[in-house]
DNA sequence: TTCCTAATGCAACCGAGTTGCATTTTGAGG
DNA sequence: CCTCAAAATGCAACTCGGTTGCATTAGGAA
């Protein structure tokens, strides 16, 4: 079992319980997470307030990215602890039958030329449909 | 002053004053604009529901694309209508500070490579930030 | 162990979007 | 110019993801 508390301390935040339930639950999904996503993995064990503040605490230190589906969700995904640089740099698929979203690897974000004095934050690609199972049911 | 009316009936929608309305806004707003921004246009003349309603078939009706900013609001941008083809098909910016969004005009969404079986129904690309007017406003 | 700070839980709130239904408008047929 | 069914609108209530304020609890350095 992988040492959550290490990942946490080594990336500055408090070691807690629920730090260590929310980070492990991302990292047992796999995939892009959205807070209900997450709650359900957790099964009612931690407050929604404190899974969405610590949602986006592990954004903020750098140990999962976020992508907002056109469901209008965000969706957390946590960070590979060896891997370096930003992890998000890449398209993301959301099925909008099913609300799963998975990371598109191998492929980057295309530079984008923007008006003069627009200082960009950041980007995001999200290509939307049917995934392969939900496709399949819907010919059935 | 454009016919509106006309554009609608060769969309195939019924020409009514709320559609119309509807329109005219997104004409003069002339970039994507958000459900509030297009109440606001109206200035209440309008129920919330009938503006998103029509907004929605608008979108249907092919005189409008949309495209949702990272702040989870759909916007809603009228096509010039002798453009032919799809034209949501480039970036958007959105300002995170003022919500304004742009069209990146010139530049295409780039192909994006998904898992056998996927069936791809859109995609979008928001670029975020400040804009020139917001981002000179936080210097100060 | 003490004590201050950070984290959590709870309740209430917010706002974009949706739904159901009664009322009004539209326009085709007489 | 009427009639009438279908479509469009307005209103109220609701859903749900996300946020805020505040009292309580847990963490960890002294």
């Amino acid at each position: 079992m992988t040492d959550y508390n290490k990942i946490l301390e080594s990336a500055g935040l408090r070691p807690t319980d629920a730090r260590e339930a929310v980070l492990g639950a991302l990292y047992r999904i796999g995939r892009p997470a959205s807070h209900g996503e997450v709650a359900e993995a957790l099964k009612g064990q931690l407050d929604r307030v404190t899974i969405y503040r610590n949602l986006y605490l592990l954004e903020e230190a750098r140990l999962a990215h976020k992508v907002q589906g056109v469901d209008g969700k965000w969706r957390f995904c946590a960070h590979d602890p060896d891997v370096v640089g930003c992890p998000g740099d890449h398209p993301h698929f959301l099925c909008l039958s099913c609300g799963k979203m998975i990371c598109l690897l191998g492929q980057t974000l295309p530079h984008v030329d923007v008006p003069d004095g627009v200082k960009v934050q950041g980007k995001q690609l999200v290509v939307y449909g049917l995934c392969p199972e939900c496709s399949r049911d819907r010919q059935k």
